[in-house]
DNA sequence: GCCAACGTTGGC
DNA sequence: GCCAACGTTGGC
């Protein structure tokens, strides 16, 4: 069992929006960055949680949490060319990017915001608070999960 | 393989 | 909207 944050625009698709599609999953799709696809596609497992992180907008912050449904798929928005996230160097017979489907768990009943994050010592190794850091799918450690859990 | 130019991310 | 930091592309 492993933890993971995933960063996404809620203007785009927000932990709001995944509480309320059908059966509150969706397809994790647009990643296009290879070492976030790295994550997705070497790292992730049936079962595995996430924060669900809102970036690019007002509050900057960790929205709540949601599971990881199965191991990654290639991901077909690649291959879509009506896609925003179409790769015209990407091959079907040799996928280059992948997604995981996700399920919502947890809304939190605040945002815990990125300038909170910043103030605990305990959470200074995080990658998302790294000087410079723009990965999009990156791991977290239990210690820092549980901590994260216990501000809400 | 180097590296300049360009594109993107994402906080502010 | 600005811009720092990073990733990617492509000429050489």
């Amino acid at each position: 069992m492993q933890y993971w944050l995933m960063k996404s625009e809620p203007d785009e698709f927000s932990i709001h929006d995944l509480k309320n599609r059908p059966g509150k999953t969706e397809a994790w799709n647009g990643v296009r960055n290879y070492q976030a696809r790295n994550h997705i596609r070497d790292g992730m497992k049936a079962g595995d949680l996430a924060f669900f992180y809102h970036s690019s907008c007002e509050i900057p912050g960790i929205a709540g949490t949601m599971q990881i449904l199965d191991k990654a798929c290639p991901d077909p928005t690649a291959l879509d060319k009506l896609s925003k996230y179409f790769d015209p160097g990407s091959d079907p017979a040799n996928p280059r990017w992948y997604l995981v489907e996700v399920k919502f768990k947890k809304q939190f009943r605040r945002i815990i915001t990125l300038t909170e994050l910043r103030e605990h010592r305990t959470l200074q190794e995080m990658n998302l608070l790294k000087k410079g850091s723009r990965l999009s799918v990156m791991p977290v450690t239990k210690k820092q999960w549980d901590y994260i859990l216990g501000l809400e």
